[in-house]
RNA sequence: GCGGGUAUGGCGGAAUUGGCAGACGCAAUGGAUUUAGGUUCCAUCGGCUCACGCCGUGCAGGUUCAAAUCCUGUUACCCGCACCA
């Protein structure tokens, strides 16, 4: 009987949708597994091949779950607000609701061939008024407690989207979406005071179970130090407050620097006798970007305040001030003292500028480079009653000494910045709240929402930076709930990632109109018991999503301070380089090839792209080989961490893979019991499987299996050999697996069958093969019974005959043995 | 600049954590089956050498009876952050 791959796998796609096959049941009395990958954006070109991987993995861990007897949850959705469906909205003159609603239908068409045992009554779609009636409903009681709050501030604007980004979505200075350029501009905007989780956001990383990369990211990202404010007096009477975590090193502050945007300049504006100069560089460096300002980083760039002076407290002493845009004003004061014995960035500054450099920490050569260390190994000098400290009592002496004095608190900072909310576009969630000239900001009753997204005539961009939804007089001009007098309503909506960072929950219980989740399915299957996903989420998505739970958890929406007990993360899928100088013969095409494309013609691989016509659809490969091809080669193709490039070639082998099993078990078999010939090795495969499945290890699970299927080819297996190859390979390989499972005659279904178990007696071998070393190298190996002692080896090793000879006239000064492993024979010439 | 990671045959990658390097797969080669192509099956497959052997895990040292694995130094590439005081 022929392998036809599309008709079993049709076969039995529709057989689990029409069963259920795959239902989660809240409050089962099984334990719970809460399996979780990052929904997809469903967009117009459809599933990428890179999607697989992640989803897979996560659908094999869960498949084994099931068959290990736990209540699996594995939920599958559409976070289909965004810019894309806007834009491609715009081109085609279709509505971006329209545009969704086919993404979604030939995303689901794709994700049901690849077969994956999603829970589909739980499906979630971000734009459905249902949901984001529950995401509007969440920024209410952000609102109400304070954390939503409308601010002026200047932005990161997209002149490529013409809305405003986040911090996190700008990368190196352009959109990290669209690769367009991206201005400052000073706009009033929605924020999120993430900041004031930043504290929890960094402490209860320790509670989870992420791997390290992405813990260290978001604690870089978060960027919390401590250290203290110091208080300066100027001859003008103000004081200049800085923050530093050095200040130790304060006897060695000889100068001080404040930001371009500082408030105290306006203060000082007509007693600077330089004023025009000082005006002069503040406009410069409004006009830079901030990608422009980090570029000049190692150009450093100021005036000196002619008429006013710093004094410094420690010492008394009359110091200068600058203004230069390497002191940033959103972050601790805009205002630093500056140490340039110290500091590398003031060190170069005050080569520039002539200014005094003092050695406050002895052990570097200040007149040649800042010496940096803050160890135990730094000894203060110059620095009064700091002399002869190290540096590390030294940071607590002088701030138990400035507090004393009352010039300034210990104090913590963050990189972390408020999150900005608002986006000028018209596909996403309406921000419901209503602008009153009496009442201010006022939220939208709970009763009124969902706050649905009106009908447009155009969803064409402005260049004013007003939302399009602006030009809806009928809908934005409505009554205060407040006071009843006529008002307005915001016309920005919400951000991409506003959908997806509760996504999670409303998995738990999707159709419920009165709660976006009641506290009995939040309490049965809350916390995610793991997540997977993109390296690229880590400082976006995972952890806007991390600070909402914690807010829910405060309001007592959730029962669990962290969404997610355990989150991993996959490598990339990447396509072969079609420019790469490795496909071509002759020197002179090589160096053509790099001339044209730089250092990207020396690649092998590179992202899949349009543009580099390297794209692997995931139709195609099903049709080509089956859905269970595609799943067992993305398992296969190498470590799930890291980065893996697509090879076609690589596929075939992975289907000659299915094929041989089919070859093997598509004919009834003999026998149920597991055959002796194969015990040994189909004991040591269930293992094996089994923790490389939760160790993300797939690639040795499946060439475990390989290596089973290889044996079987040299002694025919029994039936109950075949029901546990076919056990093993349902999480990777669903359909031939439950078709061969029916075609042996098993009862029931294989994917719903008990995972099996193995014995570590069946596995231990009678004999072993011992390896022989002489003098560290391998000359040889001997058989000996399993767990014989160190004489009865070395006399076995000395019987071998190749050791025999180099035994022959030399004498063992040492013998070493590694039980059932190896003995390594130690010789040196007889005297 | 700071932080993290990676480097093993022609290729993707294994290696029970210090104990027989190269599992498994791809590609390649030879053979069987086939009218032929494809499929399938069997075998070979790190380099040098006719062979005994010698060499071999980015590079240079070191520790050890024994190193892909540990230590010191170094190079290349990848990812994240980047004037954060």
């Amino acid at each position: 009987m022929e392998y036809n791959f599309t008709a079993i796998e049709k076969k039995w796609q529709d057989y689990w949708l029409e069963h259920k096959t795959y239902t989660a049941v809240t409050g089962s009395d099984k334990p719970k597994f809460y399996g979780l990958i990052e929904f997809p954006y469903p967009s117009a070109a459809g599933l990428h091949v890179g999607h697989p991987r992640p989803f897979t993995a996560m659908d094999v861990v869960t498949r084994k779950k099931r068959m290990e007897g736990y209540n699996v949850l594995f939920p599958i959705g559409f976070d289909a607000f965004g810019l894309p469906t806007e834009n491609f909205a715009i081109k085609n003159h279709i509505h971006p609701a329209i545009v969704t609603k086919n993404n979604i239908a030939n995303f689901t068409r794709q994700l049901r061939m690849l077969g994956y045992g999603f829970d589909w009554d739980r499906c979630v779609d971000t734009t459905d008024p249902q949901y984001y009636k529950w995401t509007q409903w969440i920024f209410l009681q952000m609102f109400k407690k304070g954390l939503a709050y409308k601010a002026t501030m200047p932005v990161n604007w997209c002149t490529g989207c013409k809305c405003v980004l986040a911090n996190e979505e700008v990368v190196d200075g352009v959109c990290e979406r669209c690769g367009s350029e991206v201005v400052r501009r000073e706009k009033s905007q929605w924020m999120l005071a993430i900041t004031k989780y930043a504290d929890r956001l960094v402490d209860d990383l320790d509670d989870v179970d992420f791997i390290q990369r992405v813990k260290l990211q978001q604690r870089n990202w978060i960027g919390r130090s401590t250290g203290a404010e110091v208080d300066f007096m100027t001859t003008l009477g103000d004081t200049l407050t800085v923050f530093t975590t050095r200040c130790d090193t304060l006897f060695g502050a000889t100068y001080m620097v404040i930001s371009p945007e500082h408030a105290v300049l306006e203060k000082w504006a007509d007693k600077l006798t330089n004023l025009a100069e000082v005006r002069e560089y503040q406009a410069a460096a409004a006009r830079k970007s901030d990608f422009e300002r980090t570029e000049m980083a190692k150009d450093k760039t100021g005036v000196k305040l002619e008429g006013v002076m710093a004094v410094n407290p420690v010492n008394g002493r009359e110091i200068p001030i600058f203004i230069s845009d390497y002191v940033l004003a959103t972050y601790g004061t805009g205002a630093i003292m500056a140490v340039p014995g110290h500091d590398d960035r003031d060190w170069e500054f005050a080569k520039k500028f002539g200014c005094e450099i003092i050695e406050v920490v002895a052990g570097g050569d200040v007149t040649k480079e800042a010496y940096t260390v803050k160890d135990e190994s730094g000894i203060m000098v110059n620095s009064g009653f700091l002399n002869g400290m190290t540096v590390k009592d030294a940071i607590p002496a002088m701030t138990r000494w400035l507090e004393e004095k009352g010039l300034g608190p210990e104090k913590i900072n963050f990189k972390l910045r408020d999150w900005v909310f608002s986006r000028q576009r018209y596909w996403g969630e309406p921000i419901p709240v209503v602008n009153c000239p009496k009442c201010g900001w006022v939220p939208l009753p709970e009763d009124q929402l969902p706050l649905l997204l009106p009908e447009v005539e155009s969803y064409e961009l402005t260049d004013t930076g007003e939302s399009p939804l602006s030009a809806m007089t009928d809908w934005v001009n409505t009554t205060c709930p407040c006071c009843g007098g006529p008002a307005q309503r915001e016309t920005d909506t919400m951000p991409q990632w506003a959908g997806s960072s509760w996504y999670f929950l409303r998995y738990m219980d999707p159709d419920n109109d009165s709660a976006l989740v009641s506290p009995e399915a939040e309490k049965y299957w809350g916390p995610v018991d793991w997540y997977n996903g993109g390296m690229e989420h880590t400082t976006l998505h995972l952890l806007y999503s991390r600070f909402w739970h914690k807010f829910l958890y405060d309001i007592g929406v959730v029962h669990t301070k962290e969404p997610y007990a355990k989150r991993t993360s996959h490598g990339m899928i990447l396509g072969q380089n079609p420019h790469y100088v490795g496909n071509v013969e002759t020197e002179e095409e090589k160096q053509a090839l790099i001339d044209k494309y730089g250092s990207d013609a020396l690649r092998q691989s590179v992202k899949m792209s349009k543009s580099l016509g390297n794209v692997v659809n995931p139709d195609d490969i099903v049709n080509q080989y089956g859905a269970d091809t595609l799943r067992v080669y993305i398992m296969f193709i190498g470590d799930f961490t890291q980065a893996a490039t697509w090879s076609d070639s690589a596929v075939a082998g992975c289907k000659k893979f299915l094929d041989r099993i089919w070859n093997l078990a598509s004919e009834r078999r003999e026998g149920d019991a597991v055959s002796s010939a194969h015990e040994k090795e189909i004991h040591k495969t269930i293992q094996k499987v089994g923790q490389d499945i939760e160790e993300l290890k797939f690639n040795t699970a499946i060439a475990q299996m390989m290596t089973l299927v290889n044996n079987f080819y040299k002694t025919a297996p029994s039936r109950g050999d075949i029901r546990i190859l076919l056990q093993l390979l349902s999480p990777f390989a669903p359909h031939i697996a439950e078709e061969l499972w029916e075609i042996q005659g098993f009862e029931g279904l294989c994917c719903q069958s008990a995972w099996p178990t193995f014995d570590e007696k069946k596995m231990v071998d009678t004999e072993k093969t011992i390896a022989v070393q002489v003098n560290g190298k391998l000359r040889s190996t001997v058989t000996v019974p399993a767990d014989s002692d160190a004489e009865t080896v070395k006399s076995a090793a000395l019987a071998d005959r190749k050791i025999a000879g180099y035994v022959e006239g030399m004498e063992i000064v040492k013998t070493i043995v590694v039980p059932n492993k190896l003995i390594n024979l130690i010789l040196k010439p007889k005297k």
